[in-house]
DNA sequence: CTGCTTGCAAAGGCTTTGCAGAACA
DNA sequence: TGTTCTGCAAAGCCTTTGCAAGCAG
C-alpha cells in the first residue's frame, strides 16, 4: 500500500484523528479536502485545492472548500498566507517558517529555517500580544 | 504658513518635484493623491486615500485613486503592503521597515527599526533575486 | 495635434452568505 | 428530532478595465 496515497484507509484514519484533535468534526468532504492539503508540504490556493480534491471521487463544492480551508486555518490545522492581494494561499506546514514569493509566477517556497532568523525586541502595542510572525521575501527575475 | 498644510504651494511644489523625480507626470489628481499619502508617515487603504483626498477641493474619482496608487507603488514612491486578504494598504515610507498588524482593528503600525533584525543566508531560487523583505508581526488581544 | 489621463459604469476575480435539502448524532 | 453540514446560486467587496471626453505638451 502506498503510504502517500490519499485514498488508502490508513492515511484516511490519520486525517480523521487529526481533524478530531483540532476540534473539527470529520465529515466526508473535510477529510477529502484535508487529505489533499496535507498530502505533502505545499502552498495551495483555494482554487488549486478545489481542483486537486475533485480529481477523484465525488466532487466537493467550491463553497465547501473555501469554508473548510477557513475553518482549518482558524483551528490551526493549516496556515493562511498573505503574500499578495490576488488570492489567499494555504500552507500545510504550521510550524514557524518563512517564504520566498515570486509575484510573477505566483510561486511560494519555504526558506530553509536554518538560514533565516528574526530578532524582535519591540513591545507589542498595549493590550495585544504577538500571535505570529510572517516573513515574506519578495523575488524578481535576475537583472 | 503651515508647512504641513497639503494645500500650501511650497508643499505642492515639492510633491510635483517628487513625482517628476520618480518618472510620474504630475497631473492635478496625482498631486492631490500624493499630497494626501505623503503628508505624514501612515498606512492607508485605497478607500481611505479616496476619502481623505476628497475632503477638500474638486473630487478625484475612485478609479483614478486606485490607478494612481498602483502607479506610485510601481515607481517606488510608496510601498504596497500585503497584510491581509481584505484590501491593499499603502505605506508612505519606502525605507526598509516592518509592521505590527492587528487583524481585528485592521491597524498597521511600524515596528521600531532598531528593535527588529532579519538575518537571511538563504540563496534565492535560480534566476531570481530579492526585491524586498516584508515582516509582518500579527497581533491578537491579550489573553 | 497626438498621446496621456480622467472618470463613470461595468466587468472581473476571489470569497462569503442565504437557504433548502442532506447527513449526522 | 434537532443540529450541523453541504452545495448551489447569488451577493459582496475590492480592484481593474473599456471607452468617450478632457487635458497637456
Amino acid at each position: 500500500m502506498n503510504p502517500t496515497d490519499p485514498h488508502n484507509s490508513e492515511h484516511r484514519k490519520n486525517i480523521v484523528q487529526l481533524l478530531r484533535s483540532h476540534g473539527i468534526s470529520p465529515t466526508v468532504q473535510r477529510v477529502k479536502i484535508a487529505s489533499t492539503m496535507l498530502l505533502r508540504p505545499q502552498h495551495l490556493s483555494a482554487e488549486q485545492v478545489l481542483t486537486l480534491t475533485n480529481q477523484t471521487g465525488r466532487p466537493v463544492s467550491k463553497a465547501t472548500v473555501y469554508n473548510s480551508l477557513g475553518l482549518f486555518a482558524r483551528k490551526g490545522l493549516i496556515r493562511e498566507l498573505f503574500v499578495d492581494q490576488e488570492r489567499a494561499f494555504y500552507d500545510s506546514s504550521t510550524h514557524p517558517h518563512h517564504h520566498f514569493y515570486n509575484p510573477l509566477t505566483q510561486e511560494i517556497c519555504d526558506i530553509d529555517p536554518e538560514s533565516v532568523s528574526v530578532n524582535l525586541n519591540a513591545q507589542p502595542p498595549a493590550d495585544t500580544e504577538i500571535s505570529g510572525i510572517e516573513v515574506v521575501v519578495h523575488l524578481r527575475p535576475k537583472q
